[in-house]
DNA sequence: AGCGTAGAGTTAACACTGTTAAGTTAGTGA
DNA sequence: TCACTAACTTAACAGTGTTAACTCTACGCT
């Protein structure tokens, strides 16, 4: 026995050696620049081969993004435990949800620059565990600290985190898309991004 | 003579004639699901005749894309050139954005969620006339206004409208691309984003 | 009137793309 | 030793953007 084992442990194998590769040039050189073949070449196996493993490409990405944004929902989590002011908390938060994206422009495109593919479940995709949702419900819980703490008034927390997000991500994909903008400064717009959103909360009737 | 006039007119009117086409097909389908080979059936020409008025595929939705900001500007520049209060002027503005984005989706996402071709020109792009700019332009005169009427503390006005493109774009590309999420309501989170941005930079310090 | 030429538009081809069906080959259990 | 299974490969399909080389029409000029 184990023979069955030892088989799943190297299927494993050279499904983590396709993410990789895959990973690495998608990085690189962005998802539509990137080919089975040549993921296929890095590997050295035959662009079938990754077939057995994954659906199709646009699978590959999914789970490439996946692995990436376990890191980004562990950030937040680190940064989310610690203790003190909730607003600033949060709007650390935000930063590093900034910061984040810009570290991995073509991961941030895939998972939130990207239409949809047609017959796409999206009943599925919105349920608890997509990399949007769980980094979204980190804007709620941030929300909800500062409201508890007297910072914040009372107030629709869902409509105030979709609100968060939409600036937060409207700052990560323009500095990534729009890289030569002659922008005042990168820092200074994503500090900008996250004051005003948190004043402009704060001061909600 | 005369003849030559008639031939550069002919030449326009096909020019036009592909443009039109490409539009439709782009709003309809999405810029990489349309192929050069379905915009010259629409037309029935060959696919190689394009090449002949557009240097290649990318060219040939750049005009189309200026040709569907050209409208975004004018209903911009008719909603900033109206009387009344200068902080509802900048909301309808941005809101008018939020929303031509949102009817535009496919002009929208080529213009400001690609990422550019390796090579591009963008010292030339970042000039006076792109889309971006022009519209960023507005955002400005808004802030201005709103800010010797005495409604808005003096501040950085560039960062300021930086800022609120960023909360804009946030906004319109995340409607656009997350059609199915479950979003409090697209208006709440639209009207939601212009009073918050503005909010917060009345609140700025 | 007839010739040469410019240029609009064509056909055929290249080098790619994602993906699938069919085939090979190695290693297992009986 | 044999059959089977799972891993992997080869060959092919239908499509992509794009280019080089060609045709053909209509103009200006002699």
């Amino acid at each position: 026995m184990g023979v069955k084992e030892r088989r799943a442990r190297q299927k494993k194998f050279l499904r983590q050696e396709i993410l990789d590769a895959a990973s690495e040039l998608f990085v690189r050189d962005g998802y539509e620049n990137v080919s089975m073949r040549r993921i296929a070449d890095k590997i050295e196996y035959s662009p079938t081969t990754i077939y057995i493993y994954f659906k199709d490409k646009a699978e590959l990405l999914e789970q490439v993004c996946k692995e990436t944004f376990g890191r980004l929902v562990q950030r937040l989590s680190k940064i989310m435990g610690q203790p003190g002011d909730p607003v600033e908390r949060l709007k650390r938060g935000l930063i590093a949800y900034i910061e984040f994206g810009i570290a991995n422009p073509h991961h941030y495109r895939a998972t939130f620059m990207m239409l949809f593919p047609e017959g796409f479940d999206h009943e599925k995709y919105h349920k608890e565990d997509s990399p949007g949702m769980q980094a979204f419900s980190f804007l709620t819980r941030g929300l909800t600290d500062c409201i508890n703490a007297g910072k914040m008034p009372a107030m629709n927390v869902d409509l105030a985190a979709q609100t968060l997000w939409a600036g937060i991500h409207g700052t990560t994909s323009l500095l990534i898309t729009h890289r030569t903008f002659p922008w005042v400064g990168r820092d200074k717009v994503i500090h900008s991004t996250a004051d005003t959103l948190v004043t402009g909360l704060q001061g909600a009737a």
